[in-house]
DNA sequence: AATCTGCCGTGACTTTTGTCAAACCGAGGC
DNA sequence: GCCTCGGTTTGACAAAAGTCACGGCAGATT
């Protein structure tokens, strides 16, 4: 039984020593807190208390194993089926569909940095998604990593922009950054020619072209498509490019079914990376979460800007269904 | 409560889906079993069922930062008094000495893999502790790492030697090895010289040359002690280095209480790496556990040998009362 | 020196988790 | 169509973990 009449100094309970000692011996040794208890001559009460301090100070880290996602049924499926490297999906519940953005984001901040090794250049798109996963990914440093904005800033109603999206990642991950300073679309070809020719912005766009890996989303072609309210397209161009088959928005261009760009009235004033140099990358991270995009997503694996796939249950199964 | 009637057939289970929908609830969205149970409509002895299998399966990972053990009261002391980059304690109770040893191998191959970046060229020397750090390492690859063995191989009564060591540490990193191909000691200078000269063996030394980064322990100075065990030096050489003020050996070779290479009759038998170059390396490794090591491994930091230690908390206070 | 204050540690109680034998289901063989 | 077999699910019980209000020591304050 403990010992009374002694107790420990507060220095002694913060200096970790014996916080450090009761965690190893729970998780490390797997002694349960009766047995912790004797060993260290203490009340459980206070062992209790012992793993609650290690745990708000973050000594100990419980997470689920990648093998866990990409090992799964369906992203086994995703990767034979479409010649992907890896495809992590997230589990979904029917109950609970509006939950499963933030777990695609969650999942692939969990990820992403095992798909990063020191010396990438990763080029990075924008959106609510590629946003979110910024926020949620944990900082953690790769050493020298750079992070290259492959679009154009636009300000949106949500309060992101395409520089905001990578200035995070690169500093959650420690990375320098390369930002593009121009908006993402002008409203004439020639005031796009005339920066592209500005000696500044034509460096930013030459290091953005030196990146190995890139990590986006796909945007759909709908009205409510935030390539519309954040401006980048009206609503009469967004019905011309549906009229010549598109299904999805890549990096702020418009692809068909088969993942082609269909150039259009928006390219020659658009301040963003070329599909055609998107393909050329050792690995191509998509982040799509809802059902609705398995058509857009089933278009950028086609066109061969993916090889590694992060998403949900219900557009894992989408996918599968529609493409093939 | 859970629907009867229905039953999921084996691969329903095995095939992960609600396995991992499970673990996700509880260890990410920190549910209780009851909530789960209620949400996935099924008992919550099922739940744990499904947790268990989680487990089993390895997609639970549960392990103690970093932090709690670089972070600690002792290790912090250890990198001021001595000026390291890091020191990594593991806690120790009074009543459990002899765990102590596998503690502190436990926290080095933990700590380990996370010192290492693609690229290096790790010197990795021998002993017990060494061996059993191999064995305890997780499999995790380290692209393009090079495992260098710094000391010719040495029959023990435990069974390893150094190409055992190194060997070991790379086939667990994915990394390439490069032995040495030739006893720690031979019976001549002659012969040692005659070996020296040979290309191949030249090659070896050339390559292990290369390291960036050491693995190693020190060895005390006593009867019982390795060095004399295996055979490298008799108890005459032994008694004759002590006479010098020997007190560790580090790759073979004695030092002394300032960690300077004590010259004597065994370094022109020996085939090993020099102590010289042992200091020029971006990083220095030393895993030492016991207590009655804290002499030698003093002396080997005073010598530069060291910049990262991993000791138990008997050493770490053995260490600071007895050096600074 | 007495008092105060802020943690630390504890026992009793509640909630959560783990165990196990028995019931159950579906698939295939007779 | 019935039966057996292997794995799944479950309810009842047991064990472990979490909570909380109170008692106590140590160092600071007056």
């Amino acid at each position: 039984m403990p010992a009374t009449g002694t107790q420990r100094t507060p220095s002694q309970v913060s200096g970790d020593d014996i916080v450090v000692e009761t965690a190893w011996l729970y998780y490390e040794d797997g002694l349960n807190q009766n047995e912790i208890a004797t060993a260290l001559d203490v009340s459980r009460a206070t062992v209790v208390n012992y793993l609650q301090l290690a745990r708000d100070r973050g000594y100990v880290q419980v997470r689920l194993a990648h093998e866990a996602f990409t090992g799964h049924r369906l992203a086994m499926a995703l990767r034979e089926t479409f010649g992907l490297v890896a495809a992590y999906v997230l589990p979904e519940r029917q109950d609970a569909r509006h939950e499963i953005a933030a777990r695609v984001v969650r999942g692939a901040a969990d990820w992403l940095p095992s798909l990063l090794a020191p010396g990438d250049r990763l080029g990075v798109a924008w959106g609510k998604t590629i946003y979110d996963l910024a926020e949620r990914l944990e900082a953690r440093r790769i050493d020298d990593l750079t992070v290259l904005q492959l679009v154009g800033s636009m300000a949106t109603p949500y309060g992101f922009s395409a520089d905001v999206c990578s200035s995070n990642v690169a500093r959650k991950l420690g990375a320098a950054c390369v930002n593009l300073h121009v908006p993402a679309i002008l409203s004439e070809a020639r005031i796009a020619r005339t920066l592209r020719d500005e000696a500044l912005i034509a460096a930013q766009f030459e290091a953005m072209n030196t990146f190995n890996k890139t990590l986006f989303a796909v945007g759909s072609c709908t009205e409510d498509s935030h390539v519309v309210s954040s401006g980048v397209a009206t609503r009469q161009e967004l019905a011309w490019y549906l009229g010549q088959g598109a299904v999805g928005v890549l990096c702020g261009r418009f692809i068909d079914r088969a993942g082609a760009h269909i150039e259009g009235p928006l390219d020659a004033r658009m301040m963003a990376v070329d599909l055609d140099r998107m393909r050329q990358r050792e690995a191509g991270i998509l982040v799509s979460a809802e059902p609705e995009r398995a058509t857009a997503a089933l278009a950028a694996i086609r066109g061969g800007y993916v090889t590694h796939l992060v998403t949900g249950q219900a557009q894992a199964e989408a996918m599968l269904a529609g493409g093939g």
